[in-house]
DNA sequence: TTCAAATAATTGAAAATTCATGTTATGACT
DNA sequence: AGTCATAACATGAATTTTCAATTATTTGAA
């Protein structure tokens, strides 16, 4: 019956680093099986959703949506067959590609975040609201401390 | 100069499954530029430091290790052909397939667990010993609730 | 006991990712 | 203006991952 072990988690490590990785990836499960079920790859949901809050040069993008920039625009190669996405040359940067949304992309960007926003709740539930803030506040931090400025 | 943006972060979303993927990825950043320079794949040091705590069956392991299980079978036969690991069969159940690291194995998680475990020190020290506490513990019931019994 | 369903791991073909490199555009410095 | 370093993106070849079987073993129910 259990696919699993028994009762304890198998467990090794207790480095945040880990507890990070892992805990992404079972928070996420649900909502990327439910991708996976519309057929939906999850990088297509994350760059359709984050274009369309803002047009997006590709490295930034690759920044948000985590791939590397290669993988990156590979993607966009398909994304931009199906007609989702659409590259855009400005007049400020010749070299920099914008990434926007065509409206079918927008309209399936439209469609998924609403399933996005309740797994969200979901996942809040399993955490008072003080929990939760001082979680996301935390993580932000982390954030910001380790993305300021890669110039290594 | 800068690469990123000017002053604030590109930051789309703020799903706390966003959020911990994003602290996963920036939080280990670091580390596995180290692991990089050493040549050696993060999946590589995620299973020698594995199974050199406890043998693990391959799909025991897979959950650990945060990969699939195909994906795990052939990192494996990568692993044994470079002599770090071994597949071992017993008498308990022959099917399934025990991981165990070789010597040689053994003495690269040995000479890399120092390094984890600096960077884990080096990572809470962006957090005062309260504020780490409760974010590991608040990881730790996300994941223990979200992985306990995926018999969907 | 027997046989169908479930579990554990592997495999092969297709798809995606990665690494290194290529191309073009900017910026800075002389 | 000319040169050099760097930035932004794309690309090709090699590697890895994924998906959908396949094989082998175990479970359990009739």
């Amino acid at each position: 019956m259990k696919t699993q072990e028994q009762d304890t988690l198998a467990y090794p490590f207790d480095y945040l680093a880990y507890l990070l990785a892992r805990a992404s990836t079972s928070v996420s499960a649900e909502f990327h099986r439910e991708l996976r079920r519309l057929g939906i790859p999850v990088s297509t949901w994350r760059i359709v959703a984050s274009v369309s809050e803002k047009a997006r040069s590709v490295s930034e993008l690759a920044g948000i949506v985590l791939m590397q920039q290669p993988t990156l625009s590979k993607a966009l190669d398909r994304l931009e067959a199906q007609g989702l996405v659409e590259r855009e040359r400005r007049e400020d940067s010749r070299r920099k590609v914008y990434v926007k949304p065509t409206e079918k992309g927008r309209m399936l960007a439209e469609r998924l975040k609403p399933k996005a926003q309740l797994h969200e709740q979901e996942v809040l539930k399993e955490l008072t609201p003080d929990e939760a803030r001082k979680l996301k506040a935390a993580l932000r931090r982390l954030i910001r401390h380790y993305e300021r400025d890669n110039s290594t």
